[in-house]
DNA sequence: CTATTATTTGACCGACCGGTCAACTATATT
DNA sequence: AATATAGTTGACCGGTCGGTCAAATAATAG
């Protein structure tokens, strides 16, 4: 019973969009309502605060970012280390679509409000972490499924996997700054390879991917 | 002739000390005035806008950078592999001393503005840019220094220096979201190693640096 | 048709935003 | 002592901030 409506959702992509392309202080609640086409006092019927809109955003951009991005890259039918050179390809293709349509390389959702609110928000800190200790997990496995397989030296995967994740956010920092997904392409394969300890990938691609 | 005033100096220390903490929005023009004493008045008299100063103190950063952290670490009498460990070991005292401090990892000044405002603010993402490149410069010679001496495997020292730069603000973003030090310590030195494609660093530091 | 519930509306709140300004004070030069 | 200059003061500007609220409206259940 009751009206039904779908300003929840507008709210939120409307929250990621604005959020990502900006960020978190310099979208106000107003430009929100406006971009969703919505009244303030709906906003605040469907989420007590801003800083809840942006939990919910969040949780968005983790399905987002599962299915344009993991799961097509991490697909199991790839040799794992292939999987991580694919996630750089998909970070690539992503940043210079966004550079094409928008003028700007807008980094990482997750990456970009936790730099700007780790040390203000703690709630959305932890949201943050969480969402980056998931992804770290899925790395983890990848690289001790290649590991196992012998396509990496014997190692230490959870320590590893974060090393990975740490070195993703930083190209894609050092690509936001400099405006240049070029860079994401120059820095991604190579070098995330020789992070692992591994041997220059392209030889070992030939013989076991195509 | 006229008044002298250090109220300039006072204000860029604030902007440097209010902005590193929380970010460049949430700080405002009234709270920096208040934390540097001075009146409104003056604020404008020494700075046009709010992001001269912040250009002012990102100037101030790369003084205080150099000092504290890049001229201990990069002392010539380390060989050039050593002096990168040491580099991230500064990091990582860096980071614990302000968490005993002020209860929270703040990150790096230069990647946190870089973050927050190189999509809406050119003129200061081309200022952070430039300090980003500096730095790169600075660990492409000792990269070239360590290829030199065949302790590195023959590569471009140039893409070679992003990759660490752009490892090092990864690593620096992750800790500020887990609000944990350690994290630099764990994934510095030995990372950093790997990514370079050198050996383990500690036996070789054991025959050339001790 | 009525009651119930979900949603929408838009005016309103005090606080703060970045920035302006004209008057005033302190110092140094002549 | 007169003058020029550098710095200071604090009131003031229009606009936006996140958030509140009471009343209106729309849809469903009985």
């Amino acid at each position: 019973m009751g009206q039904v409506s779908d300003a929840k959702q507008k709210l939120v992509q409307s929250a990621l969009d604005l959020m990502y392309s900006r960020s978190y202080a310099s979208v106000g609640v107003q430009e929100l309502c406006e971009r969703a086409g919505v009244q303030k006092g709906s906003f605040y019927h469907f989420f007590p605060s801003k800083r809840d809109l942006t939990l919910a955003a969040l949780d968005r951009q983790r399905e987002l970012g599962r299915c344009t991005i993991l799961e097509p890259a991490f697909c199991p039918d790839r040799p794992p280390l292939a999987r991580i050179e694919a996630w750089f390809d998909r970070l690539y293709d992503h940043a210079a679509t966004m550079k094409r349509k928008t003028g700007c390389v807008p980094g990482c959702v997750v990456g970009n409000l936790a730099v700007e609110l780790s040390t203000q928000d703690e709630v959305i800190r932890h949201k943050v972490a969480t969402l980056l200790k998931d992804l770290t997990r899925l790395i983890e496995q990848t690289v001790a499924e290649a590991i196992r397989r012998k396509d990496l030296p014997q190692q230490n995967a959870k320590v590893l996997a974060e090393a990975i994740v740490a070195y993703m956010e930083g190209v894609t920092l050092l690509a936001k700054t400099h405006n240049d997904p070029g860079l994401i392409k120059r820095l991604g394969r190579k070098y995330v390879t020789q992070l692992m300890g591994g041997h220059d990938g392209s030889a070992k691609r030939l013989r076991s991917e195509r």
